[in-house]
DNA sequence: CTGTTAGCGCCTTCAC
DNA sequence: GTGAAGGCGCTAACAG
């Protein structure tokens, strides 16, 4: 494979002016440009990234995003997402499962590869040694679910568009709501949890520990617990008219389960997600969602970890988007 | 961040040692190997894999996968168990979504990267000049979709599988069967139209050109197409009594079509898919499918491209797998 | 406008 | 068992 050597030799200059052209930094005659990007044409020359990162930043151009159920087409989606915000950049947007068992392990091997940024999307908590080496590498760092006393955070303002949902069940004479979440564990960070609660609460709707439905997910996909959840509640009865699932692919899962233990959705059962992920439309019926804008989700991660933006933290609107798998929908 | 050389330093020996802990090759006496752990341990050092890379092989731990449908789960398996297939090297697997206007471009920025590998499940046909860049970088190729004349491929054997759908589908009384596909000009390579038409032929059942369903995949999403075709196929009558689908993908979405045209799965239409996507589990009705597995294929992707398998071409086994989506099935 | 020099952080070869 | 020197391919700083 040819080398900025080589083609500085068959354009007899030296390497630092083909380094010119081809950052498109510093002053270059119009003649030796045009003789330079002819011979790099002629030669199938490709400039070495990591040589570059190496000796420019001495970090990569890898952003890495930290989820915790890969199989959740939620994280597809915002992964496309920043591989499109990123490619501008020229980032690489690699992805990485964590759970409470490999987390540490997955950022020192985040932080061996020299990544520019991480997006953590992880619903387990980091060690602060893992954040001191994070920071020490000086690695960008966002956090969109466990709170850590981050510099940089995106907000999700849940409230509004789950107060749409809770009133439209009431409208639809639900009476009794619950919330299928994931392990008890994460339920202090939780903002949608507790927005379930206040809005229940100021609607003068039923509301006590039982409305929160506890799962396996993370440990488990989140389809899964879903389903075993609901098959779990439903076996014998119709304990909850309304459900609220952590995610639509849990809704899915809960939509399956509800099924197969003999109760329609949404007749006997509403079912209402967050995510709005495709999928979540093709379903049977479609699943009810609470969705947010994902490319600008996706391009503030991006942004905050290249250096172009500025603020604090940014927050995402959320909008409900009804669909069949809620009473009084067509 | 401290760099091999303050541990060196504070170790009282030489950055060559330092490395020969680090990467477990060449004699240290027992002693300062322990310090030199121990130093590591409280500076909280980590090695540059970037740099080493560099040094070393002048080539990146990263491997690419290029596929022609993010959406579609099945890819997010793949690379899902070719990230667990690749730990063990500390391989990063990076996803990249191809189409006909971007291959080059894409295929450019993996060789920018010094990539190891490119697994291509794309559709699209790939430029000489692109193969021959690829082939100077010394990075190797692996292709499971359209043929390119290269070293190594995974070659996936349906014949077995289809015939038992089809065999299934005529007992249960289907008198027409489609083949849902993608775009005309992949026709030529596929190997799952090749076998559906043998068969067919094979068993005396119908077969014509009209047996092929041409649609917009993947320059549209599989399940997009799915349904968009099936609306149209399925507006005003019931042409065909069952369908193969491309992909699981594919699959929900002409079920979706053809239910909203008012016909019933698998009553009036059985459907089958390709790939075994989780979520052809949790649809209704679950979706009968054509699946391999999926980790020993992502294995040898993932084998090949690490130098650790020498055959020329690995044939993964597929099988049948009955669901409710097919006439005669519980 | 262009070239020279000195790194980046690591690995490898050779010498002790 | 250990160290010094040179090199990977590129960028940056300085000097013409």
């Amino acid at each position: 494979m040819v080398g900025r050597k080589e083609i500085a030799q068959l354009a007899g200059v030296s390497k630092t002016t083909v380094t010119r052209v081809l950052s498109g930094e510093g002053a270059v005659s119009k003649e030796t440009q045009e003789k330079i990007n002819r011979i790099i044409k002629e030669t199938g020359y490709t400039h070495n990234v990591i040589a570059r990162n190496m000796a420019k930043r001495r970090q990569s151009n890898m952003l890495a995003l930290l989820v915790p159920d890969i199989t959740n087409s939620y994280y597809t989606e915002i992964f496309s997402a920043m591989s499109n915000a990123g490619r501008e950049y020229g980032l690489i947007i690699s992805v990485y499962n964590i759970n409470q068992t490999n987390v540490d392990e997955v950022i020192g091997e985040v932080i061996a590869n020299r990544a520019m940024g991480i997006v953590n999307m992880g619903l387990v908590p980091i060690t602060h040694e893992s954040l001191r080496r994070v920071e020490s590498a000086n690695i960008k760092f966002v956090y969109t679910g466990i709170r850590n006393k981050e510099p940089f955070a995106v907000k999700m303002n849940y409230y509004t568009a789950m107060k749409d949902v809770i009133l439209r069940l009431k409208e639809n004479g639900c009476r009794s709501i619950g919330f299928m979440f994931g392990m008890k564990e994460n339920l202090l960070h939780d903002n949608k949890v507790k927005a379930f609660k206040e809005i229940l609460l100021s609607c003068d709707c039923k509301y006590s520990d039982k409305s929160i439905l506890l799962g396996k997910y993370p440990s488990k996909s989140a389809v899964l617990t879903g389903y075993l959840k609901a098959k779990e509640l439903y076996a014998d009865g119709i304990p909850y008219d309304a459900l609220f699932c952590l995610n639509d692919m849990m809704a899915i899962g809960a939509m399956r389960g509800v099924r197969e233990c003999g109760h329609r959705v949404p007749e006997d059962v509403s079912i209402v997600g967050f995510d709005n992920i495709v999928m979540g439309n093709y379903c049977e019926p479609p699943i009810a969602t609470i969705g947010y804008n994902i490319q600008e989700e996706a391009k503030a991660y991006v942004d905050y970890c290249t250096g172009n933006l500025s603020a604090e933290s940014v927050e995402v609107v959320c909008r409900f988007i009804p669909r069949a798998s809620i009473r009084g929908v067509q």
